[in-house]
Parts: C-alpha cells; sequence; structure tokens
DNA sequence: TTCCGCAAAGTGGTATTACCAGTTGACCAT
DNA sequence: ATGGTCAACTGGTAATACCACTTTGCGGAA
C-alpha cells in the first residue's frame, strides 16, 4: 500500500477563519469598494468570536488592502482590483463555490509567458557557473522520467524556480513565488495539456546551454517558444473548460 | 508660496511599528531563515506593547510569510527570498539606514520592461473603444504638459495603468499596484533620467494608436521599445549612483 | 436664518488579566 | 528501543476596561 500521499492536516486558527470569509465577501463582490463594515463589537457579535481575533483577520485585510481602518472613523472596504498587490491572486484562483476561474488562471498563464523569457535571459547573463550545472541536473532528471507526466511537471517547476533565482532579480523570484503558489492549485488539471511543453526536453537543454554559454538572447528565445507552446496549449484547454462549463 | 506639496502626515498604531521593526530585522538578515523568535510574552516585554498589538503584528508578518506560527511550538523565521510574495517588494526598496538600494531599484525596472509590452498586447486585443480614448486623452495631456518632466511622469503612470486595466489580466492588474508602489518611491530621483522616455510622446501615441486598431504586435513592439529605451537609461543611472556610493 | 463651537456618542486603539489548547522534553514503565 | 505520562513551556481565545480620535447634532451667537 502507498502512504507517500499522507498530507498533514490543516488546522485553521479563528483569526484565519474570519480572514478568508471576509475575504471571500468582498473579492465576491458581496461588499462592494465603499461599502462600510459594521463596528467591530458588533463584528464580534455576528461573528462569534473575541475582538482579538477579529483585529488580528483586520490587520490582514489591511495589510492586503482589501479594506482601510481609520482611528476613530469607519472602516471601508476598497476596490481590490486598483489597490491590492499581487500576492491576492491566489485567493481569486476559486470562486466561492469552489469552481476554478478560469479568467484568473489564464492571467496566472500569461504572466508566466511574460517573465520566464525574461528570467532566462537574466539568468544567462548573471548565473554563475553552478547555475548551469544545476540546470543541467534537472534536464537530466527530466530525462530519466520519460512518461511520468505529473513528476516531470514538479521538475519544471524547480527548472523555472532556477532561472528566477539565478536572475538576480528580487521582484522576479518574489513573483515567482507567488504565481507558482497560484499555478501549483490548478497545475494538474492541465497535466496532459501541458505534455507537450514538457516533452520537448530539449527546449529545456537549450536554456540550460545558453546560460552556460552566458547568451542571454539565445535563452530569451528558447524560453519564449517554450511558454509560448505551453501557454498556447493551456489557454485552449481553459477556453474548452469555459465552454463546457457554460453548457451546464 | 508653493503649498500644493503638503503631505497628509502618516501616523502609525503600535501594531504598524512592531510590523516594520520585526520586518526590517527578518529583511536586513538580522535574523536569518530558522532563527526562533522569543516567546510573544517575552516580545511584548522587549517592545514595550501589550500582546495584543504583538500578536497583530505577527499575523500580519506570518501572512507576507516572513515568519511561521506554530500553535504551541516556536515562532520562526523563513527566507523570505523563496517564501514571500511580491507585495514585499516595496519594504525592499530601502536600506535600514534610510539609501535606495539599488538592486532592488533595477529589479522593479526589469519586470516593467518585461510586463508593460506584453500588458499593451493584450490590451490592443481585448481593449474596448473606450479604452483607446482614454489614451488618447493621456496622450494629449501629455503633450500639453511641455517640459515639465514631473508631471509627465505621473501621466505616464497613468497611461499603463490603462494598459493594465485594460489588458482584461488580473495578474497584471495586481503586479501593476505592486510594482507601482514601489516605483514611485524613487521614480521622482529619476526624472531627468526619464526625460527620453517620457519625450517621446510619438511612442505613446503609437501604442494608443496600436490599440485603436487591435495591433497587438504593433503595440507589444512600441512598448518594448519605450520601456527598454528608459530601462537602460534607468539601470545606467542606478549604476553611477552605485558607483558613487562605492566611492564614499 | 446661518454659522460656529462644543459636548455626547460612537469608532478604532491600547492595556490587563485569565484561561484554553497544543508542543516539547524529561522521565519512567514496558 | 518503544511508548506513555506529566510538567513546563508555547501560542490561541476570551472578557473587560479604558484611551484617542471622529462624527454627529444640539444649542447659542452672529
Amino acid at each position: 500500500m502507498e502512504i507517500t500521499m499522507l498530507e498533514p492536516i490543516q488546522k485553521k486558527s479563528l483569526s484565519d477563519a474570519v480572514f478568508e470569509q471576509l475575504r471571500g465577501r468582498i473579492v465576491d463582490g458581496e461588499m462592494p469598494p465603499g461599502t462600510k463594515l459594521p463596528s467591530e463589537r458588533v463584528l464580534c457579535e455576528m461573528l462569534q468570536v473575541n475582538r482579538g481575533a477579529l483585529r488580528e483577520a483586520l490587520r490582514r485585510l489591511e495589510q492586503a488592502r482589501l479594506i482601510r481602518c481609520q482611528h476613530g472613523g469607519s472602516t471601508r472596504v476598497l476596490d481590490y482590483r486598483t489597490s491590492a498587490g499581487l500576492d491576492l491572486l491566489s485567493s481569486l484562483l476559486f470562486t466561492s463555490t469552489g469552481e476554478l476561474n478560469i479568467a484568473v488562471a489564464r492571467s496566472v498563464v500569461e504572466m508566466r509567458s511574460a517573465l520566464a523569457p525574461d528570467m532566462a535571459r537574466l539568468a544567462a547573463l548573471r548565473g554563475e557557473p553552478a547555475t548551469a550545472a544545476r540546470l543541467d541536473a534537472l534536464v537530466e532528471s527530466m530525462r530519466s522520467c520519460d512518461g511520468e507526466l505529473e513528476k516531470l511537471q514538479d521538475i519544471a517547476q524547480d527548472f523555472w524556480g532556477e532561472l528566477a533565482a539565478a536572475s538576480d532579480n528580487v521582484a522576479y523570484r518574489l513573483a515567482y513565488n507567488t504565481l507558482i503558489e497560484s499555478y501549483r492549485k490548478f497545475s494538474r488539471l492541465l497535466t496532459h495539456v501541458m505534455a507537450e511543453e514538457y516533452v520537448s526536453l530539449d527546449h529545456y537543454a537549450d536554456i540550460a546551454d545558453a546560460v552556460h554559454r552566458g547568451d542571454g538572447e539565445a535563452a530569451m528565445q528558447h524560453a519564449r517558444s517554450l511558454t509560448h507552446r505551453g501557454g498556447e496549449a493551456i489557454k485552449g484547454m481553459l477556453d474548452t473548460v469555459r465552454i463546457e462549463g457554460q453548457r451546464r
């Protein structure tokens, strides 16, 4: 029997639950921008939690720029589209009913396609020899996967992570963290669709080779063709899902 | 006398102060990844604040993935390079001594150059006529600035914001919010350097025109040449600043 | 009537205290 | 070596009081 798939159970605190519920109401548009939240005392009563837990959640909502609190005044809902940061992305992926938000998933894929080529370019220009060696090792382990698409997916993500780290660009590294957090949530749905991208192992090898040579333009071009191919396949798939969803 | 430059004073709460101090210690490497924080009771004593304020700050640090708290266990510092999201970017811009972090600023500029062309492309493909009209209006007001570089800067930012909104890509919109928040903090230092980009108003007009025509490739190309030009100028400037800084 | 100023009510911010719940590690029995 | 127990941590929840600030609206002065 296989027991390696066991996952640690996730226990959420009260402030987590409050945060998630309020965040959901806001991003779902149930509480449009400008809405005045009830006072903290009233919210405590409604949510049946103590004020400390509620305030911890409010501070987090404020940091995510979903609300704005004013001492003595009222707490208002902001327009997350114009104020929130990229970190909010992963919480937009699924609707309140638990369905994948296709438009958001497409956004993630598009942004990956926009960033990856430049990450590869900078990695080639600034990466150290050890970087190229690690990329080679990853390509090698991809080659030894043969057929196990999920394994390939995981290694491919590590490959891009290595490029992000080697790009010596902290914005790319942080954006990669945010994107991959979202990407992981729906990438399994696309395992077969991505086959086209993952199977073209030579392209990964080409990128690694370009990093070896310090050839930024070549690394960028190979990364572009790689993400372009996979990106189009994914978007086609997402459109299919969307159409099927509408038929219900 | 000029009084338009007055800015509202920012009043920070206790939890804000605690959050900023701990965040600074972490990103400065003063508390490296894996460091075990003192217990909440001890931290309260050290910081001279009540536990509620401290815990509000800890929740925010946890959300930013700078620390991880465990009920009953200890609170540990994470490696923000591999766990934090893009929202952390703006707090990395300045060192604890208040100096601009050149590498971070360069990262911001590079990411803008990577995203802007695709934002323009998608805006052309998906934008509505009203979008192109607003872009035209912005170009018009840029033309009427003649010479006032700071005004040009502000309008240029609005121009990119309009493209981000029109791209119909929520990841781009959120990333734009995050990037612009960082960018504003040091863009004034580059007002003159950016002159080259801002003065080439025709390029902005070209983008607007491409959006009118729905020509994604043209919009992307014009955006690329625009950000490339400004980006190189900025990076040259930043290198200069860095060298001067080393001479001190 | 109109306007100003001030007090009351309501809001978020801070503080204290107590207790609940989960983790750790030492010790002991098996 | 293994597993259980217990004491001493840790973070999580709770209730309460008060402070600081904003808003409201009443009442008096112009």
